[in-house]
RNA sequence: GGGCUCGUGGUCUAGUGGUUAUGACAUCGCUCUCACACAGCGAAGGCCGCCGGUUCAAAUCCGGCCGAGCCCA
């Protein structure tokens, strides 16, 4: 009967939740394990990405907990921001902007919260055992309080800033527009060659926005260029404009981009705004909200910006400084709404100092323990790339509010501790009129950046502010498992912000997980129709079975969907539960006293090695390897080899008792990885004996002691039996048939277990004859050091043995004035003997007699 | 364009200096075998992306190229 895996998921998960197995427990004396959970973003449907990543981060969870270590594992939802926005706009047709803000914000909230129950159930469904108790919603008043008090006092520490910054901005709605509002458009633009003069030379420029020469601020060329290079340093005039810059170097110009000279502007695009930080250039504003051109463009101020285009094409083909134009293809930025191409527009801007902490956060970075390494090395690039501090400012509805207020002049004032939560367009401001002159203050319309959110988790989990106590014991926490795109913002922003809150990291470890791409190996977009829904793989496959493919991906690599690994994990679970069956059946039926044999030796060191493997491997978060050992050890030595050998004396005690502590130890081994099936089993079978009401409240198995000789000989016992099973296969002797003899030929002594050999393959008589084997070397080796030693002479050494292979049985062979012992060559034998029907493995054959 | 990662039988994957390259899925035989036919046993299938270098020895180290993925406020 095949394991129904559907009802034992139904089952086991509602024991969990009602039986509170995973509930984090503030009084124990247990070291705590704590996991600063990524906030599910309460867009709704799972997508397979998430099923990943939260399996992975759930194996280490239960893996913890069977370490016995005390497991924090908050459940928690990330509720603010643009995508949650995007949804309430198309569920009800309207637009955030032309909605009245607060309604609108309510909206956000109830569709977020309607999805919660649905995303706790998609947990429930994979076995995730994130614990309800530690819940929070990072738009919760609760959450915002700390967003907000966070900020403040990084203000107070001088840490947070309001400066200029550019925003994308449609001229035409006179608003900010958020990158992922922007569409591109392929648009048809000339491109512009311009001369500028300079004392004794001219530089000829290509630009598509000739409208911004007078905000030109620089002239770059790249620092590789022969054909610019004795220009650097110089300067030259602007055309038609009165005014002079400087030739730098960029390593960023691109040579073969027209002339190889570029024109900066402050500010173009983001490549200027670049430039800009980097080479600290000065800011101008040469286009106002509304499109037009600003006194900085002297006698063309008041124009619109193709007004001005045009006109100035036109004043430099009077002043001969325009030479030709071409017409290229050009992705333009255009509004979402009224398809208007955008400006870069300077505004006001809330900062975090980042950008002087740029070799704090390496050293922090260092400390973290990451998993896998290389994924630091992204951070630490991330981190010197930066040209300017983070911008946690946002012009959009829902999210927290920035907790400030500003009067006419500008002048801001930030909102008291005490006062958070807080809403700077509901609540007043902390005092009437601004300090510096006494003009009514203005609740600040903007939010933070969503980062601003999620990047304070770890403070939040630890109970940052709220509980002295427990913050100390809680933080840092031990590990942050997120996905690998956004190392640059929560990870970075994470480090940045604990650090210079509290002096310390946010937490021990990071664990970085990769993609699951489609089958095809690309990412997966519903207009390629290659999107893999897990809803219906965990109804055909199950949940274990899910989680078998999830642990098969090695961390922080991409991995291409495989459905063939939930075939295979099905038939894993299926496997455990017939182990299982067979054991349920025999139990209680023991009536022998028995003894521990070779092969119960044998197996008990198998298992000593796979716990020891598989310990090692969720250690240091290599699931892969965790699954791989286990799965070889449970289906191929316990299941293939052991189970068979020892139906023929299952009614011995002692053969049923080291069965049982092996299936145990398999069981809980995998727990983490397999929560549902092995729960099942556990309740099944050992539940009565143990005691313990849940496999999680088992420990990680530990070694049970064995004699190693016993397991040698065992482990040629289950060699000698493996070949005369597929004896009877050829022979087409049914496996469950008497036969009358069954041989070893060997040319030296071969110990075995004969009472196991003859009882499982249900052989009257076992004989051994001696002599009369066929060798034949497959393949000769040296241990590594004595390659090192003979270097080019190994090979001419290896030569010899080949066509001597009687040295072999010497104990030394000399050779180039050298003693070299037999032991370290390393031989590979194929053995037969002429004219009989044998098996023939490591130095003996078998044959049987029916 | 830059940084990181990956490229191994039909498909996917393990292996990160040592000479017969691991396993899964698919394929093909044989077997209902008393836990499991969602099983067991066996077979076939690979110049380890390409080129060059280092070494007695390279899938593995180095360089270049080609292809794929993630990220670039």
């Amino acid at each position: 009967m095949p394991y129904d895996f559907k009802e034992s998921e139904r089952k086991w998960s509602a024991f969990w939740n009602e039986e509170r197995v995973f509930q984090y427990n503030f009084n124990s004396d247990k070291t705590t394990y704590s996991i600063d959970t990524p906030p599910r973003y309460a867009s709704g449907k799972m997508h397979i990405g998430h099923a990943f990543h939260y399996s992975h981060i759930d194996m280490v969870a239960k893996y913890h907990k069977i370490r016995g270590e005390e497991v924090f594992f908050p459940l928690c939802f990330d509720v603010n921001g643009m995508p949650i926005e995007v949804n309430v706009e198309k569920k009800y047709g309207i637009k955030m902007r032309d909605y009245d803000r607060q309604k609108f914000v309510k909206l956000c909230e109830e569709f977020a919260e309607s999805n919660i129950n649905a995303m706790i159930g998609q947990f429930h469904s994979l076995g995730i055992s994130a614990d309800p108790s530690l819940y929070f919603k990072t738009d919760s008043e609760m959450y915002r309080k700390y967003t907000q008090i966070s900020f403040i006092r990084l203000y107070e520490k001088g840490l947070a800033y309001k400066g200029k910054h550019p925003v994308n901005w449609c001229p035409r709605c006179e608003t900010a527009i958020a990158e992922s509002e922007i569409v591109y458009e392929e648009r048809e633009v000339s491109l512009n060659n311009i001369r500028f003069k300079g004392d004794g030379f001219e530089i000829v420029i290509s630009t598509t926005r000739p409208e911004l020469i007078p905000a030109c601020v620089a002239i770059a060329v790249n620092p590789k260029d022969q054909r610019q290079s004795h220009l650097v340093g110089k300067t030259v005039k602007l055309p038609i404009f009165d005014k002079k810059v400087s030739i730098i170097t960029d390593e960023d110009v691109l040579m073969d981009f027209g002339t190889g000279a570029e024109m900066i502007c402050s500010v173009g695009d983001k490549a200027d705004l670049k430039m800009i930080y980097k080479h600290s250039l000065p800011f101008l504003k040469s286009i106002d909200e509304r499109g037009r051109l600003t006194e900085v463009a002297g006698k063309y101020s008041g124009l619109q910006v193709k007004e001005a285009k045009k006109e100035i094409i036109e004043d430099l083909k009077i002043s001969g400084d325009f030479i030709s134009n071409t017409q290229i293809k050009q992705n333009v930025g255009t509004c979402w709404r009224c398809g208007t191409p955008l400006e870069f527009l300077q505004k006001g801007q809330w900062f975090i100092k980042s950008i002087d902490f740029k070799e704090d956060l390496k050293k922090w970075s260092e400390k973290l323990g990451w998993h896998p390494l290389f994924m630091k090395k992204r951070l630490d690039d991330w981190v010197d790339s930066l040209s300017w501090d983070w911008v946690v400012s946002r012009q959009r509805y829902f999210a927290t509010p920035i907790p400030v207020w500003e009067c006419k002049n500008g002048h801001q004032v930030v909102a008291k501790e005490e006062q958070c939560y807080v809403d700077p367009l509901i609540d007043p401001p902390p005092a009437k009129n601004c300090p510096t002159c006494h003009l009514p203050l203005q609740g600040s319309e903007e939010v933070f950046d969503t980062w601003m959110d999620s990047s304070i988790s770890s403070l939040f989990n630890t109970f940052y502010l709220r509980d002295e106590k427990l913050f100390k014991k809680l933080y840092p926490m031990s590990l942050r498992p997120q996905g690998q795109d956004i190392i640059r913002t929560w990870a970075y922003y994470s480090l940045l912000r604990g650090n210079l809150l509290t002096g310390e990291n946010p937490w021990k470890e990071i664990m970085i997980d990769g993609n699951i791409m489609a089958p095809d190996g690309r990412p997966m977009h519903a207009s390629w129709g290659n999107v893999v829904d897990p809803k219906i793989l965990l109804e055909k496959y199950g949940a274990d079975a899910f989680r078998y493919f999830t642990a098969s991906c090695s961390l922080g690599e991409d991995t291409a969907f495989r459905e063939r690994d939930l075939v295979r994990g099905q038939r894993l679970m299926n496997k455990i539960f017939n182990l299982v069956s067979f054991l349920e059946f025999y139990k209680g039926k023991q009536t022998e006293n028995d003894g521990l044999r070779p092969v119960d030796h044998w197996i008990l060191r198998q298992m000593n090695g796979a716990i020891e493997q598989v310990g090692e491997a969720m250690n240091n978060f290599e699931f892969d390897r965790a699954i791989r050992v286990a799965e070889s050890f449970v289906w191929h030595d316990l299941a293939d080899n052991y189970v068979e050998i020892v139906k023929h004396r299952i009614k011995g005690f002692k053969t049923y008792e080291t069965i049982y502590r092996v299936l145990l130890s398999s069981i809980t081994m995998i727990s983490p990885i397999f929560p549902f099936i092995s729960e099942d089993s556990y309740q099944r079978l050992f539940r009565v004996n143990e005691g313990k009401r849940s496999v999680f409240e088992l420990e990680f198995p530990g070694k049970i002691s064995f004699n190693d000789r016993d397991a040698i000989l065992g482990e040629t016992t289950v060699e000698a039996i493996a070949m005369m099973r597929d004896l009877k296969v050829k022979e087409k002797i049914s496996l469950s048939d008497d036969i009358s003899s069954a041989s070893i030929f060997a040319s030296s002594d071969i110990k075995l277990d004969e009472d196991d050999v003859r009882g499982t393959i249900r052989s009257g008589t076992l004989s051994y004859e001696k002599g009369a084997i066929d060798e034949k070397i497959l393949s000769l080796k040296l241990i590594p050091e004595l390659y090192s030693t003979l270097r080019e002479k190994a090979d001419a050494f290896l030569k010899n043995i080949k066509e001597n292979p009687s040295l072999l049985e010497r104990e030394k062979i000399e050779f180039d004035g050298r003693s070299i012992s037999t032991n370290d060559v390393i031989a590979t034998k194929s053995y037969s003997i002429q004219g009989r029907n044998v098996n023939c493995g490591n130095g003996f054959c078998v044959s049987i007699s029916k």
